[in-house]
This record gives structure tokens, C-alpha cells and sequence, in this order.
DNA sequence: ATCAAAAAGTTGGACGTACAACAAATATTT
DNA sequence: AAATATTTGTTGTACGTCCAACTTTTTGAT
């Protein structure tokens, strides 16, 4: 006999609205775990909808097919990652370049950098490469990436009074961020969170001639 | 009516040892081929087998499962690339700060840095995270890999007369050419192999202290 | 404010397709 | 003729999508 002011029931959607943002979240979560968990061949309409605890029939009714639900995945996880690094960016005090350094901190943070996040994002990467959808998705979702890494390198340097190549360094940055996030996505034993961050900042310290 | 005097009729195979090298090889051949082509989800023992010129039944006379193939094509993938680079490297004269600084070059050159490398390599990376057996097989690859690198900067750094965590800047240095391997393998249009080489050698020459 | 009709949310089964693995039959080499 | 290579057909499973029945929420006339 379940207990009508249990926690759960308070928090159940009640109204078409509620239930329609909470179905949307909880498949798309869903649909992350399950990616994490068993990759692309193993992700199906049925993992997917036993991940966020609905029928089969239910993933047809908010999304047309399963390459939309992978995309709104990929949306979903980017810009999960996305603001909490502009979160503790933004929120912080200080200089440009110490701004900048702080976004490999950020990105390599517990909250962040979890096994979840990082599976997922080598599976959506993959999707990215045979799925045209989803490949769209992630270029745009990409080229404001680098614009965003571009704007903060192109101001530490001004601030450090040093001439380089920001475009360069930004890709630079995320080549060698998302090689850390993959390569440590396979082989947990090679290198730790702090090694990672200890690499991109000195990447980025080398670049900005701090060292 | 097929000519028994051409070119295919006379390389191909007829001793039972021949055979099995020459299937063993157009097979897993055809499994990175559909691997580039498919992605893992749409890479089938069909898929491969047409790829490689084979009936479907054949793969299961070759290789145990699936699976097996997919070891086989890494082991085949890295080591072709490995050997290339190796080659480059181990055939140039010059000092070991020359030949670290020519292994980006080998790396991203065009023999090397195709399309059709990169993305299976992709689609096995993936493969990596969530099949036992090929995880296994690309550990071991990788240690390889990480304790060559290891040795060259070393090598390059007592050169310089610099004293650097060799570890740490070939940990750097395959983080950042797999960021660049697998960024550029899904956006082509953001980064050239020319540029490539260059953010791996200023990485490399900054960290030598050579810039 | 009430309550029945409409709309939206939800389920589990059906259908056709496609898969990996297996088996039996045929072709080629030894 | 024996062994090995190869093909095609078979089997059981699992997939994505569709759909008809059912439940809950919303609407609107009173």
C-alpha cells in the first residue's frame, strides 16, 4: 500500500507538462546509461526504455526514431559538460589566464569527469562518424566550442602581452583535452585526473610563455 | 568467361598455406574496410565477408566468433601503422631529437592518415571500451606504444641536456595526436594533417625546450 | 464547481527484417 | 581418398517500428 506523501509521490509529475519535461530527461538519461553500459550495438529501444523505467512503445511517442533520441543524447551530455565548466568559469574571480587555466580543472573534475560521461561521449563520438544526424549535431555543437576557447585563449594572451596563434592553441587544447578524456575512457590504470590537468595546463602555460 | 592469364588469376593463391594467408588477411581487411564504412552497429559477418570477397560462412572457418576478428583487425590496424611509423623513423640519419620530431610527420602522413584508418580506428576505440577481448588486446598495444615513446624523449631530452618527466611528455604527446587522430577523423574541415604535425612538434619542441 | 468528452500519456504485443551461429553439401588441394 | 576450403540453407534470437487498447490529465459546457 504505497504511502501517499512518500517523497516519490510528491515529486511524480502530475501535470501533461511535468510528465512530458520528465519523460524527455529520464529517456535521455536513459539512453546515456545505457550507451555507457553496453555501447552502440548493445543500446536498443529496449535498453533504453528499461534504463528510464518506461515501456518500449513509450521512446516512439517523444521522439520519431532512435537516431533523434541519440542526438538529443549527445545535446543533452554535451551541454551538461558545457555549463558546469562555464558555471565555475564565470563564477570564479580573477585574471583571463587564470580563467583559462581553470577550465581543464574543470573539466577534469569528479562531478564532470565520471565514468558515465566519459563512456558515453566515446560511444556518441562514435554515432557521430556513421550517423548523419547526430554528426550534425556535434559539428555545431564543436565549432562554438572552439569559437568559446578561442575567445578566452586570444584574451589571456593580450593579457600576457604575448603574440600567438589563439585559433591554433584552442584546437591544440581540445585535441589534447578530448585525447585525455578517451584515452583515459579505455585505460583507467595509465593516468589519473590530476596528471590530465597537470597536462593541459602546462600546454597552456608553455603557449601563453608563463614557463 | 574469366581470363586465366590475368593479373588476378596469377596472384591468386593456390597452395593450402597461401590460402589461409591470403583469406586470413582479405578478411580482416574487409572487417576494417566495413569498420570504416558501417560502424560497429552496422558491421555484420555478412558485411565483412562481402567486403572481403568471402561467403558468410567462410569468417566462422577462420576465426572462432566475431569477436576474434575484431582483435585480429586492431592487432592488424596498429601494427601496420606502428610498423610505418617505426620505418619512417628507424630509415631517417639524424639525431634522436630529429627522429621524435619526424614521428607526427609519419604519423599524419598521407599513407598513414587515411580515411578509411581513421575511422576504423575510431570504431574500434569504441569496440575497445565495450568488448573484453579486444580491450585486452589494445592494452597491451598501448603499453607498447607508451614505453616507445617513453625511450625517444628520453633519449631526445638527454640530447637537450633538459631534464623533463619522459613519461609525462609522451603521455602528452599520444593524448594529443589521438585527440587530433580522432577530432579530425569526424570534422574534416576544422584541421589539416599539415597543422596537425605542427601542433605535435611545437608541443613536443616547447616541452624540449627547444622553442 | 461538476463532469463528460477530448486529448495526451502509456502499455505490451504483432510484424517483418536481419542478425550470428550452426550444419550439411560441394569444390579444391594434398 | 583424405583433408581442407567454401558455399548455401537453416535455426533461434532480437531488433525497430507500428498499433490498438487502456489510463490519466485537460478542456469546456453547464
Amino acid at each position: 500500500m504505497p504511502n501517499p506523501s512518500s517523497a516519490d509521490a510528491e515529486k511524480r509529475p502530475r501535470t501533461h507538462a511535468e510528465i512530458n519535461e520528465y519523460r524527455r530527461r529520464t529517456l535521455i538519461e536513459g539512453a546515456l546509461r545505457s550507451l555507457a553500459e553496453r555501447g552502440v550495438a548493445g543500446t536498443t529501444v529496449a535498453t533504453i526504455s528499461k534504463e528510464a523505467g518506461a515501456s518500449r512503445g513509450l521512446l516512439g511517442h517523444y521522439f520519431a526514431n532512435k537516431d533523434d533520441v541519440m542526438v538529443a543524447a549527445l545535446q543533452h551530455l554535451f551541454g551538461r559538460i558545457s555549463e558546469s565548466v562555464r558555471g565555475s568559469v564565470d563564477r570564479m574571480e580573477g585574471t583571463s589566464t587564470e580563467k583559462l587555466l581553470a577550465v581543464p580543472v574543470s573539466l577534469f573534475a569528479g562531478a564532470t569527469f565520471t565514468e558515465l560521461n566519459r563512456t558515453a561521449f566515446l560511444a556518441l563520438w562514435h554515432e557521430t562518424r556513421f550517423n548523419e544526424k547526430v554528426r550534425k549535431a556535434n559539428r555545431q555543437l564543436y565549432r562554438d566550442y572552439i569559437i568559446r576557447m578561442d575567445h578566452m585563449v586570444r584574451a589571456a594572451a593580450q593579457e600576457q602581452g604575448v603574440k600567438i596563434d589563439a585559433k591554433q592553441v584552442a584546437l591544440g587544447f581540445i585535441a589534447l583535452s578530448d585525447g585525455l578524456w578517451l584515452g583515459l575512457s579505455i585505460h583507467d590504470d595509465v593516468l589519473t585526473g590530476e596528471q590530465a590537468v597537470d597536462l593541459c595546463q602546462d600546454y597552456l602555460r608553455r603557449e601563453l610563455r608563463l614557463v
